[in-house]
DNA sequence: ATAAACCTGACTAAAATAGTCAAGTATCTT
DNA sequence: AAGATACTTGACTATTTTAGTCAGGTTTAT
């Protein structure tokens, strides 16, 4: 089990974003040189930012993004969730009445994995991406 | 971000040992009746799970698996270890001195993965093999 | 002897991941 | 008006991981 770069890089790079936000729209372009994430990449994930509302683009020159919200307000899991990376440890929650695994009653480790999945939820609920800021900030002084 | 199956799998046939490992050996193909998972796929699983000890073979006819412990000492830590399912939020771990992606410092977010990991290997720390056949049990009465 | 069971390693189809590439459109600056 | 910067979109692709399968063993109870 493996987290993916997706997730991680959407967050990296709102936390730059929302260090430079306030003063200016952020380019792409500039997260992609001091976070280390392909260009394409980056644009890919914040299409998806955006249509989730988590940022606002501006376009033309001198344009870029910025937060949509206050950083305060921007729980991780928003995040994940717009770039598709919110942890599912059970498939078979779309098919409750077929059960798991095809049989006829739910497996034996059903609750279980629905309680990691509350469980890791949980984290991602508290965080909001000011903290985030914040532990940074905290860790360069 | 996705839990595999090894993992999943594997507990779930742990879960099934224990219910009847007091007894008899049990045999994968018993297991994989029960529940609903390639015979195969299930000597691959065990293989890991006897190399790290979780269980113990007795081969020849009559023969199967036994657990090499009490399902209380058996933590879920133990066995998703065992089928190298374990969670890593982080890549960059190994190669501390470098930082990540490449670059002079850690990443941004870097003590988050961290504090995650923690977060979730504190979960699969506390539950033991006996607690799952325990809810199981309760759930069925 | 033979059937049940474990044991091992190689193989593979399908899906997911982590991007790249190409061809735009919008807007600011000069 | 021209050019540069930056967002926008969608298709494409190499690599890796996943989730197994397959083939051929060895061991032991009956």
């Amino acid at each position: 089990m493996k987290l993916s770069s997706k997730g991680r890089y959407a967050v990296m790079a709102l936390v730059d974003l929302a260090r430079f936000n306030e003063i200016n729209p952020v380019s792409l372009r500039d997260i992609s040189l001091r976070q280390g994430i392909s260009l394409d990449y980056l644009e890919q994930i914040f299409s998806k930012l955006r249509k989730n509302e988590i940022v606002q683009s501006v376009r033309g020159k001198q344009g870029g993004y910025i937060l949509n919200k206050k950083a305060r307000e921007i729980k991780l899991t928003n995040i994940l969730d717009a770039v598709d990376e919110k942890v599912k440890t059970v498939q078979c929650k779309k098919e409750l009445k077929k059960g798991c695994n095809g049989k006829a009653t739910k497996c034996l480790t059903h609750n279980l994995w629905d309680e990691l999945e509350t469980h890791i939820n949980n984290f991602f609920d508290k965080k909001s991406l000011e903290d985030l800021v914040q532990d940074n900030l905290d860790r360069r002084a």
